[in-house]
DNA sequence: TATGAATGAGTGTTCATTCAT
DNA sequence: CATGAATGAACACTCATTCAT
């Protein structure tokens, strides 16, 4: 009894850390987020955050973890809609609408850029390697399905398509972070569909 | 006389310490490149730095306003070609060229997401931001000239075509350097016209 | 009667506290043996330490002094022994067995240099000087006997004899734990009264 | 002639943070001495140490490599002299006054125990070994010498021979810096001497 | 002006100690 | 009283910047 409420005070330590970390993080990015700002934004001691983390570096990682933990949940609802161009339409919703209520954190460091200055060496590279790579893999499947069911151009490499329809997505998102994060992320996303569908060019 | 010496002398210091830091940063991002890490690639001494910057910041910016430079300066050729779509893909062909044969850097710092960490909270962000800004204005002109001719679909806001073409460019640079830069960045310009055009949507 | 199942207990924890401690100091010295070590060694919580003793060094004097409690308990064995040469080889012996079997910790620290760089400063120092001091006096009066017995020689200041005695037992102690404590440490007790009544002189 | 001024700076430098270090961990004990401290006494800023040392481990065991040279320097002068006795007298003066003249540190680090603390577990340990162990081949060298000319008895093993000269060494002068390092202690060596030759029986 | 060593403020991390449960 | 997590002071070490030569 004692030890289910510990456990569950404790997770409720972390996720605080965690949150805690992922504000801080956001506003002042890696190096300039000192653990002692954490522990400020956390409310609680700077030595507390090391009976939960080994270190800063797992602390960043572990936020990491945690998002794109969330953003794949996301990317694997909607599995009931056959058609694969809806479905990739509701699932941008979904995270989009995640990212608008969850602060710039992961629209700047979890897709890609932001990450490069601090993971460059770092041995975290591995794991969130695997992160990014299946989200990749991911839109390359529905991209394939499009193509098999007819509904996307077969003429350009799945590869090319899939990095074009993410890099609508990041810079939607980049592009949204960089104007203060203002609401309406979300519909963006029909625009981005659309766009990826029919393209640029006067009907 | 004595005076274009050295004056000549000062440039070339300069510029070698700027390739070195582009170099050093390129490298190891720029909190873990050290200035005398900088010094070093540069063959000087670390306080000969300080005769030619005030700090480490003006490196770094003294690098990224280099970079916009020349990329600007690239935008602004193929002035004679009429057909703005047409411009567009040639300006598009040489700035990847000028990527390509650059290194690292611009791919990952000039355009956006890794300098987030770097450029939040620091003046230089509108010195920066100034760059940037002009980059996204000459699109969202270009893209005007193309709606005004009737190339372009008027039905979506300007601002979110250019956002959306610029996203297009970003991704394929940060897909290219995230796969260890290989040749062959310049030829995907055509492709991303072409999507940017017509889309991704089967015929 | 509660209160002495009570105070039995107690006794146990101090104990296995104590015992834990001389364990875990003697294995990582004074510095880099942590407190949670200590209490892990003994099987508690780390809190509990502190319901038994003031701090940490509280509990390594506590060690020191059980030790040389014991030390002298053993010293004052063999009263009955009246050639005061003999005494002391007798002592000698029970003293180094007591060391052999009872790990390293007190052929380090308690009778000398190891503890110099905790001592140094420290208000126990007063506490086990008086040990110190006691065991000094003791080998004093023991040689004084031996003078007046006519078995030693009068001509070298009673305390030179004496520390030179010291000296010979530290001596053995530190090259024995030195050597890593092989077993027949108490053989060299001979060796030691041999060498220190008659030299090295051959004969 | 830049670099000669600037190579002697360094090396004055040098030892004097060395010097520095001796005081300061003579004084406080290894871990009782900041870097902190070392610098202030040196009269240089905390960062200037490094620009020497890589750490505080590699002061400390600078310190003690710089005093065995020293001692083993002096332990290899009166070479000329061909009674190994008389010989080990003269060096064991040599190296008393040497101690005497130098303070606190050999008296307890160099030789023994007060590195205990220290040593445990560390790297330096090897090298420490080594001179450690040079003195007592020299010394074991020394009584072999003694015992083939006759002088030293040989019913005893060299080693222990060796071991209670040494002990009756480090003892005088514990003992001494124990009492505060009174001047006199080169006056020691002689009744070291003479009582390893003759023992404490009475005549 | 180049040099390279001196500087010292700043930070991640440890760990003895306290305290709520 | 045992527990084990919270606390925060302390410290080794880094590195941008300054400055004497």
């Amino acid at each position: 009894m004692r030890d289910a409420v510990r456990e569950e005070s404790r997770a409720a330590y972390r996720e605080a850390i965690l949150a805690a970390a992922e504000r801080t993080f956001g506003r002042l990015g890696f190096h300039d987020a000192k653990m002692a700002d954490i522990a400020a934004e956390a409310g609680v001691a700077a030595g507390t955050v090391y009976n939960y983390f080994k270190n800063k570096d797992e602390v960043f990682a572990s936020i990491l973890q945690r998002g794109q933990e969330r953003m794949l949940a996301l990317h694997a609802g909607h599995a009931e809609v056959s058609d694969p161009i809806e479905r990739t339409r509701l699932r941008l919703r979904d995270t989009f609408a995640f990212l608008e209520e969850h602060g710039v954190l992961f629209g700047v460091f979890v897709r890609l850029g932001g990450i490069t200055d601090y993971f460059q060496k770092r041995a975290i590279e591995d794991h969130f390697d695997h992160g990014y790579t299946e989200g990749v893999n991911r839109t390359q499947a529905v991209i394939r399905e499009g193509i098999a069911s007819g509904q996307l151009r077969g003429d350009i490499p799945v590869e090319d398509l899939s990095a074009l329809l993410l890099g609508l997505c990041d810079a939607t998102v980049f592009s949204w972070s960089r104007a203060g994060c203002p609401p309406g992320l979300a519909t963006k996303a029909d625009t981005i569909i659309e766009l990826f569908l029919r393209g640029a060019h006067a009907p």
